[in-house]
DNA sequence: TTTATATTGACCGATTCGGTTTACAGGAAT
DNA sequence: ATTCCTGTAAACCGAATCGGTCAATATAAA
């Protein structure tokens, strides 16, 4: 791997992005080495030069993605903002910003979501586990939860929003920058909508 | 092909749907025929039987496709709509009931618009053309033009509404049922904004 | 039981797969 | 000039899979 990672950036950055699209494109089973190399601009030998097998490198795009998007989050998240839906902006906010930074890796990370290949579904599942654990204490640590009416349950309103919101993302790509704004001030609506009749009078 | 048509509907719909799902989610190229037999429920020598080629297949697939979504037209259709935002909202009413009631031609017919493979490039080229005006008569003919402001350019105007209705049929299959009236309110409103904006006073 | 048909598992040559090996281009050191 | 690296790709490998065929079997009508 110290193959690779001694290149200079920019062609690390052509191969990963290649990589990245083509199996987000099509799966790991139906991505071959080839295309890879061609999306990259490289030849097949140096692809398998750079990182051993098919495997290794797709496992080595998920740790980089990972490791993306976890600084990502790591530069701006803000452990002092307690309330559930404030929280909730926040988090959204990043995940948007991640977007328009790194596109193909976030795509990348939704796609081995739905990856079944045996060859590499141990691994993914083993990242997923441990990613549900981290992104469940970014939406509830240190929140205040005793601000929800009663019989409301927090996680089930994180489902809510987590859909909606993903519905959004999906949608972010498909539409100019301008448009960013106006989705964001929509979210935003909406969440103001629920924490109106979700919390308990006096703190609205 | 009288092979497969004379099979029951059920049966024939399994195989299709097999087939679009497998095509919409992996291309012509890296869908193999195997592949659609195991989605389809049967062996692989039963699809080279029914339909002789892979290629044959899938541009009975594509015919298959447009008759149904020009069946749900043609069934809905209202020339006597003469006014250009009347006429979208039509329109993208018919798109949203075809798609849910035929999703799987629908993700069918927008992967084939992105489908490079040379071996059936061509069908699809003729066939796209041939939708592509009569889509645009349906969205202007016998339309008073007259009604917008000078120096508005309908065809422009056209393009956005275009890209705005994709993006939340996109978002469609993502949304319970419920919240797809949601949408199109908003879908509606946003009709109305355009109106306000781009027609002479006189026709407000 | 015979006959016609529906269906499939096994098979074909060709291609492509993941992965290896060899050969070559060019710079550094001798 | 020659040796020796090193980064790179073309050619190659056996295995798997491709699109497609066919002989054989299961099924049902006669």
């Amino acid at each position: 791997m110290e193959k690779f990672t001694g290149l200079p950036e920019e062609k690390q950055s052509k191969i990963i992005n290649g990589a990245l699209a083509s199996f987000s494109l099509n799966g790991y089973k139906k991505t071959s080495v080839s295309d890879i190399a061609v999306s990259a601009g490289i030849s097949k030998a140096m692809v398998f030069h750079y990182f051993g097998t098919k495997k290794e490198l797709y496992v080595y795009l998920i740790g980089y993605c990972i490791n993306l998007i976890m600084s990502q989050i790591q530069e701006r998240f803000d452990r002092s903002i307690t309330d559930f839906f404030d929280r909730i902006t926040m988090t959204a906010g990043i995940k948007i910003s991640a977007m328009e930074k790194h596109p193909a890796s976030l795509s990348f990370l939704s796609s081995i979501y739905f990856e079944q290949d045996p060859e590499v579904k141990q691994e993914i599942k083993a990242v997923l586990a441990a990613g549900e654990s981290f992104r469940s204490s970014l939406a509830y640590d240190g929140i205040d939860l005793h601000k929800f009416k009663e019989g409301v349950d927090p996680q089930l309103v994180m489902k809510l929003v987590q859909r909606y919101t993903e519905g959004h993302i999906n949608e972010l790509p498909n539409h100019a920058a301008l448009d960013v704004e106006a989705i964001n001030n929509e979210f935003q609506a909406c969440i103001r909508l629920l924490r109106n009749n979700l919390y308990k009078e006096e703190y609205l």
